[in-house]
DNA sequence: CGGGAAAGTCATCACCTGTTGACGGGCCCA
DNA sequence: TGGGCCCGTCAACAGGTGATGACTTTCCCG
């Protein structure tokens, strides 16, 4: 007797709960080394039924990332504070189930399908939004926001340099990028320069 | 009669054309998407060779990254302007068989593989070097240095975001960036904050 | 001349991947 | 009672990967 499992609660429906393994293993692994049997195993489920539920393993991933990386989990914030809390969901401690909305972004790039569904969902999902919401920001400078966001929690969730590995407990790391992002919103329009070498002034130019 | 070849000139053996184009391969692509059988069909050997000339696929990874990014290829401004010529170095454009310092970082970062080879040669060939140039930096500030140099060209060459595609005649972006890194490098030392919607000047706490 | 090491090839192995066709069983509705 | 229909399984396929053992050729050195 092959289909020997209760059939689970309306509204629990199997599907969804593939899509929820399947954002957990996202966001702890790549693309590339996730692969649809784990999935399944971890729902319980037969992996033909995991590829089947959403046609193919890129449709998958492309709804796992759209599910983490809704604008209402990460743009809450005031336009004020929004560097601070946008600095605070990268760099937040989470528990081992939990899903901070830029884990899965984090984990997958190198794969050209990966990273081509990563381009659509960031613009759509992120650039988008967040100059909806600040006009004074350029999408140029939403662009880099993205980037130097994902570039740190890169770096410290899989490259893991240790170096930027303190938590949320480094307030240091966190003010220091967080006034990173506050002046990508706001300053040096005008192709002001800054010398490195003059830790009290910068020089304009 | 399968040795057809003629012996290359002492030198220029076969070893190092391997590594060229193993540079030049994984700098366009990723680590997983480059095959062994890729790279020996550019020097137009066997790919068992390549395989056994550098003992395995991660090694070879190893070896391109090392090669491309001694700090002699990128470390060469004095501190004053170096903020500005590693940015100069990530935006420049290039041709088609030029490699800049890192193009390969940037491409290679899903795989636990290659991402292992990147945290251990970023330290001791970034930051490592970076700190000893300019004792001011923290290694905590190199790293961020580093990973937003990477965020920023990941997003740029890999996910291939159109706003950050302007190449090194927008000076803007260039300006922008090399403002950040001078302020990673200098400033917001103790937990200043910045408010995000002071469009005209920046608090200084 | 002879031998040994290096340079390079060939065929194959073991493994893993996403994908697909054919099938089974339970449920609902007519 | 019967017929779809959805949920889910099973088995297999086709293609690609890095790795290896065994082999041939070439060259250099004594």
């Amino acid at each position: 007797m092959p289909a020997r499992f209760v059939r689970p609660a309306v509204g629990d429906n199997t599907r969804q709960r593939i899509l929820k393994a399947a954002m957990l293993r996202f966001s702890s692994q790549s693309y590339e080394s996730t692969g649809l049997r784990d999935i399944a195993s971890d729902v319980g489920v037969d992996m033909a039924y995991v590829h089947r539920s959403f046609g193919s393993k890129e449709n998958l991933f492309r709804a796992a990332v759209e599910a983490t990386l809704m604008p209402d989990s990460w743009l809450v914030a005031e336009p004020a504070d929004l560097h601070r809390s946008l600095v605070a969901d990268l760099l937040a401690d989470k528990g081992a189930d939990e899903i901070r909305p830029f884990d899965i972004v984090v984990r997958s790039f190198s794969s050209p399908d990966a990273s081509r569904v990563l381009h659509e969902i960031m613009e759509e999902n992120f650039v988008g939004p967040f100059v909806s919401k600040c006009p004074q920001v350029s999408k140029e400078r939403a662009s880099m926001i993205v980037a130097v966001l994902a570039g740190v929690g890169i770096f410290r969730d899989v490259v893991n340099a240790p170096a930027l590995q303190g938590g949320e407990r480094d307030t240091e790391l966190g003010d220091l990028l967080a006034n990173v992002i506050a002046l990508l919103m706001n300053e040096g329009a005008e192709g002001q320069a800054v010398s490195a070498n003059t830790p009290i002034e910068p020089e304009p130019l």
